[in-house]
This record gives structure tokens, C-alpha cells and sequence, in this order.
DNA sequence: GCCCAGGCGTCCC
DNA sequence: GGGACGCATGGG
């Protein structure tokens, strides 16, 4: 039954639903009234409240494998918050201050899109873009809650949209996508060609996936590892950008010690990020 | 008017 | 391979 709506609660150990959703890697959590969000990722959506350390996620049909894997409750986040040095401080106390953090396993097309439209660009403005490009090109499916934030309607949320729905430059205008509209509407046309394959990633190595990637114009270096991290769990892809730039030019001296955290070093990074953003 | 934002493509050396 | 520069757009 497609429009089954479910509801079941899950145990996950460090994960803290307020600071994920600061973290700049969700653009698309709206904070609902009554507490919780509803959460939106590719076409699904759904509904997750945290009550202690107990999440209780409202789902459509049989969808709750998809969000057991987009929270990443696979990964022991304890241990990797376990595996920092005691001698680096300024860490020791980033990850602790953002101790709830998680790495969410995110829709692969959605998340290029979304890292493409971030570029020299602001988390506000980013949202923004992406609720607009939703609004306009994604299709109505009705919401879980019978409402949707604030002010997209009663009843229905949009889905993301498909490559196919954003092959045409003219659709993309208006959204206040800047320059970066020409990069989505030939990405959305490579992809909808088979000329990029992003399904291809999957079975690349992190190395060569991040050649892949910046294959594709208008991503880079940092888009590239942003997509690695955030929608193929690559948890060893290390994005920098200006605030991370800004963390190790003054905690570093200009060099942070990856070799340290082989594996793991995109989920510090979080910490890092996080830390910086609310300090 | 400036500078900045989860940067990148292009040009030039 | 590295360093300027332009790029759309809105907020401070």
C-alpha cells in the first residue's frame, strides 16, 4: 500500500536531530511546531522527532530501511568521537560540542545538485534555491503531517526533482541560482544522455570517484568531496572550504594532519565545521 | 559602495 | 602546478 503511513522508534547513540540539522549538510529539514522535523531527501519524505535518545520516525510504505541508512545508524559514531587525541584540544573540544553529529547517507542526484548550487554561496541562500527548485520543478506527493513548514501548502510536499525535470536552462531561471544554472541544466543533460553516470560511483574507488566527479562542470574540488561524504558515506573525503580554511590557517598553521584520521577524516571535518558555525 | 558566502572555470605565468 | 580574476545574488 503506497500511502501506508508508518511509525516506529529507533535507539541511535550520539546523534542529536538540532545539530545535524545545523550541520550545512541538510537544506531541506523544515523544524515543525510541534518539535521534531519533517524531512525531506530525493522524492521521500519523512517524519523524525527526538525524545531523548530515542528518535520516533513517521515513514511512507516501506521506506524505513532508506531512513535507517540516510541516518547512517550503521556507524558507531561513539568510537571515531573515541579515536580523537587527547593532544589536540581545539578537536577534543570541537567534537564534543557537536557530539550529535552524524554523517547522513544522502540522495546521490540531490546532493550534486545541492553542492553545485553552494558554491560561493550561503547556507540561507542555498535553502532557498533548492526550496524554490522543488517548488517549481519537483512533483506534489502528499505530506505525512497534512502541512509542510510554513508556507508550501497543507497538504503536500515537493518531491525533488529528476534530471529530466531540470534539463531545460529556461526552467532554472528565477530560482536565484546565479551563474550555476548553465552547470545544473548540462549536468541534468549529460545525466539524462547516459554521458555521466553517476551510478557509476558507487563502485569506484573515493580516488577515482573524485576524478569522476570533476568531470562535470562546475564541480571541483570541494564539491567533489562534499558529494563523496555526504551521498556515498565516503567518510575519508575531507571538503574544505572557506570556514574550514579559516579553522586551519589559525588552529594548524596552515596544515591539518589528515594522516591521522585516515577513514574518518570527513566525519571530523563535521565537527569542525559545526563547531565554527556556532561558536 | 564594500565584503562575504560549504568555489569553480579560465587565463596567464 | 600555482596565482589572479570574474562570476550571480542577497545579506550584513
Amino acid at each position: 500500500m503506497l500511502d501506508e503511513v508508518n511509525e516506529t522508534i529507533m535507539y541511535l547513540d550520539m546523534c542529536d536531530l538540532d545539530q545535524i540539522a545545523e550541520s550545512g549538510q541538510c537544506f531541506r529539514w523544515m523544524p515543525c511546531r510541534e518539535g521534531g522535523y519533517l524531512v525531506h531527501d530525493g522524492a521521500d519524505q519523512a517524519y523524525i522527532k527526538q525524545i531523548g535518545t530515542v528518535l520516533v520516525v513517521r515513514y511512507a510504505g516501506n521506506t524505513l530501511a532508506k531512513w535507517f541508512r540516510y541516518l547512517d545508524a550503521g556507524t558507531d559514531y561513539r568510537h571515531i568521537l573515541e579515536s580523537i587525541p587527547d593532544d589536540d584540544k581545539y578537536l577534543r573540544a570541537a567534537a564534543d560540542r557537536g557530539c550529535g553529529l552524524r554523517i547522513l547517507r544522502a540522495d546521490l542526484w540531490e546532493t550534486m545538485v545541492s553542492f553545485i548550487i553552494s558554491q560561493n554561496n550561503n547556507i540561507p541562500r542555498i535553502k532557498a534555491s533548492i526550496y524554490a527548485l522543488c517548488r517549481k520543478l519537483g512533483k506534489p506527493r502528499r505530506s505525512l503531517l497534512g502541512e509542510v513548514g510554513k508556507d508550501l501548502g497543507k497538504d503536500f510536499y515537493f518531491t525533488f526533482p529528476t534530471p529530466a525535470d531540470m534539463a531545460d536552462l529556461d526552467a532554472l531561471q528565477g530560482l536565484g541560482l546565479g551563474y550555476r544554472d548553465k552547470y545544473l541544466a548540462e549536468l541534468a543533460r549529460d545525466v539524462m544522455l547516459g554521458r555521466f553516470r553517476p551510478d557509476k560511483l558507487q563502485d569506484m574507488s573515493t580516488d577515482e570517484a573524485h576524478r569522476y566527479l570533476k568531470s562535470v562542470r562546475g564541480i571541483g574540488d570541494k564539491v567533489a568531496n562534499c558529494i563523496l561524504l555526504f551521498g556515498l558515506g565516503r567518510h575519508d573525503a575531507f571538503p574544505v572550504d572557506t570556514w574550514m580554511k579559516k579553522i586551519i590557517d589559525r588552529e594548524y598553521g596552515g596544515k591539518f594532519p589528515l594522516e591521522r584520521y585516515s577513514g574518518t577524516a570527513g566525519v571530523i571535518q563535521q565537527y569542525m565545521f559545526y563547531a565554527e558555525r556556532t561558536r
